[in-house]
DNA sequence: CTTTGGATCGTCT
DNA sequence: GACGATCCAAAGG
C-alpha cells in the first residue's frame, strides 16, 4: 500500500469561524502512524455562543484545549466509554472546533480491523465520532496535541497495540473540498438542534447514518 | 432494512 | 443524582 502524500495544513487556515473552516476540512487527511483516513463528514461548534458546545458554559479542565491555539485536538469522553477527537478553531483564548464524526479509511485498514472487530464491513470501520477514534486508538492521552507539527523521523512501528506515541497529524494531498457538500443539521445533540452545522461529502459510503 | 434499549463513567448540577 | 457531540446487538418488518 502506498504511504498516503500531502503537506501539512497552514494554521492560519483554522483561525477562522468553525462553521466556516467545517466544510474546508472535508477530504483532508487524518493520520494516525500507518493509519489514515480521509474526513466525510464534520460538525461544527461554536464554543461559548453555541448551547450545544462543550465551551458554552466557559472554561473547564475538559475543555481548556479549545480555548488555545488552532491546529490542536480536543478529545473528549462520553456515554461512559466512547472518545470523540476535534480539530480546535479560532485564535487562542476564543473557543472553538469541528469535531471529525466520519474517515473514508485509506491506509492501515488491517489495524482497523483488529481494533474494531464490531464493523462488519470496511464501511462501518470509521462511520461514527466514536469509531474513529476507536479504529486510530485516539483516546485521553492525545487531548491537546498538535495536528500540525512538522513530522520527526519515524520513531518505531505502529502497532495494534499502544498508540499513544505515535503521531497524529492532518494533511492535505491536494484533493479539495467538495464545491457542493451535504449540509443538514448536527446529530445527538438536544440544544440547538435547528442550525446546519453538520457538513458532508454526498455519496460516500462511510458517512453515517 | 428500521427501531429499541442497555452499557458505563466523567462532568457538572 | 442526572445526563451525555455514541455504539451495538437484538428484535421486528
Amino acid at each position: 500500500m502506498t504511504p498516503v502524500r500531502g503537506s501539512a495544513l497552514e494554521r492560519a487556515d483554522l483561525l477562522g469561524d468553525p462553521v466556516d473552516v467545517a466544510p474546508w476540512l472535508l477530504n483532508k487527511i487524518l493520520v494516525r502512524g500507518d493509519r489514515a483516513g480521509r474526513i466525510v463528514e464534520v460538525e461544527a461548534y461554536r464554543g461559548e455562543s453555541d448551547a450545544a458546545s462543550h465551551a458554552f458554559r466557559g472554561l473547564r479542565p475538559r475543555n481548556a484545549v479549545m480555548y488555545g491555539p488552532p491546529g490542536h485536538l480536543y478529545v473528549y469522553f462520553t456515554y461512559g466509554m466512547h472518545w470523540c477527537a476535534n480539530v480546535v478553531c479560532w485564535p487562542e483564548g476564543r473557543a472553538g472546533a469541528v469535531l471529525i464524526r466520519a474517515l473514508s479509511p485509506l491506509e492501515g485498514l488491517g489495524a482497523m480491523r483488529a481494533v474494531r472487530p464490531a464493523a462488519r464491513r470496511d464501511r462501518d470501520l470509521c462511520n461514527g465520532p466514536a469509531k474513529l477514534c476507536q479504529a486510530l486508538g485516539i483516546t485521553k492521552d492525545d487531548d491537546g496535541v498538535d495536528l500540525l507539527a512538522p513530522l520527526r523521523r519515524r520513531r518505531g512501528r505502529d502497532t495494534v497495540g499502544a498508540t499513544a506515541s505515535v503521531p497524529i497529524r492532518l494533511i492535505d494531498d491536494r484533493t479539495p473540498p467538495p464545491a457542493r457538500p451535504g449540509r443538514g443539521t448536527r446529530i445527538g445533540i438536544s440544544v440547538a438542534t435547528e442550525v446546519p452545522w453538520r457538513f458532508w461529502v454526498r455519496g460516500d459510503e462511510s458517512v453515517s447514518r
